[in-house]
DNA sequence: CTTGACTCTGTACCCGACTACAGAGTTTAT
DNA sequence: ATAAACTCTGTAGTCGGGTACAGAGTCAAG
């Protein structure tokens, strides 16, 4: 809870260190384009500003950060996290939509990686094959000819591909 | 090789049973505006044409068609593809290269699976707590504040990103 | 008081692999 | 002969998560 008042105390925001945006930038490590971008995209609600219009933000802001970058690399989309952001700002605890999510996103991944697992071994069988059989002409490669995976795997599964769903 | 000349032989293309565009997106599965996609992208070279302009394929297409589902399968981007497709017609075999390609797929795969696995134990662990704990009342999430991930995977190799490189 | 660093808004662009549509011409079936 | 179904080109839009300007205004140091 105690965010460092370090020195130069109220330069002329109400008195908490208040933040510029590069600064932001800097400690969170999210890039000034992206901050602003999160705000237009409701992620960070709206921004307190100076007279001037510049924008200034509480430390606080960079646990919120912190707590995006986590649900990204959980695999959150940023509509997800909005979401939950805004579950939270209605005051109910976002809890049970988070939970959905993330039983949702452990599904897809074990499903995923079964599928990658299968890919895998696909593709180093086919090289190891391929290394030891040497070329086969008359066809554009034996090492793709040769591999038959097309009937089990569902295509767009490996690519990364998902549709936000709800 | 036998190509299931069934009737109606010879309409007035040359001999062989050409196709349409509609017949060859039946047959192979892959959508019009996909086939003309990958005309202009490369990938199935300059298509013949009756004198109205119409694209007419021989079936080998595909064939081709099939290769190519059957890279993206593995994950080949269609530019790769279209290197591999390219340097055939140059005459050279693309072994060499498709076994580049392979090999980074491989390795990127690799890394991306261990990186998958954390994360869902991450996930899974995450789930197990918060469904043992109920609530954590004052942050956003206990689920996700709670977590301590982002320290050990490297951002961005989650959500699929990759480049192409070379 | 001027220079340079910072910030603002708004718009456009990036990637990849397509999909959608408009408006025109062609082929096929009745 | 005419309508339905097909095909053509070219352009623009989709999705997600941003990035990259341009042109204007603001702030801090010398």
């Amino acid at each position: 809870m105690n965010r460092a008042a370090t020195n130069s105390e109220q330069t002329d925001a109400q008195q908490e260190k208040m933040l510029k945006i590069g600064e932001v930038s800097k400690q969170s490590g999210v890039g000034i384009e992206a901050l602003r971008f999160y705000e237009r995209s409701g992620l960070l609600g709206r921004t307190a500003r100076t007279e001037s219009g510049y924008r200034i933000y509480d430390p606080e802001v960079l646990e919120r950060l912190e707590f995006i970058k986590r649900a990204q690399v959980l695999g959150f989309s940023l509509d997800e996290i909005k979401q939950v952001i805004n579950e939270k700002r209605a005051g109910h605890s976002p809890c049970a939509a988070v939970r959905e999510i993330v039983r949702r996103r452990l599904q897809e991944l074990d499903e995923r990686m079964r599928e990658m697992n299968r890919y895998r071994d696909d593709l180093a069988a086919a090289l190891a094959k391929w290394d030891e059989a040497g070329e086969v002409e008359g066809h554009i490669c034996g090492l793709i000819e040769a591999t038959e995976i097309d009937h089990r795997i569902a295509r767009n599964k490996l690519t990364g591909k998902r549709k936000a769903g709800k």
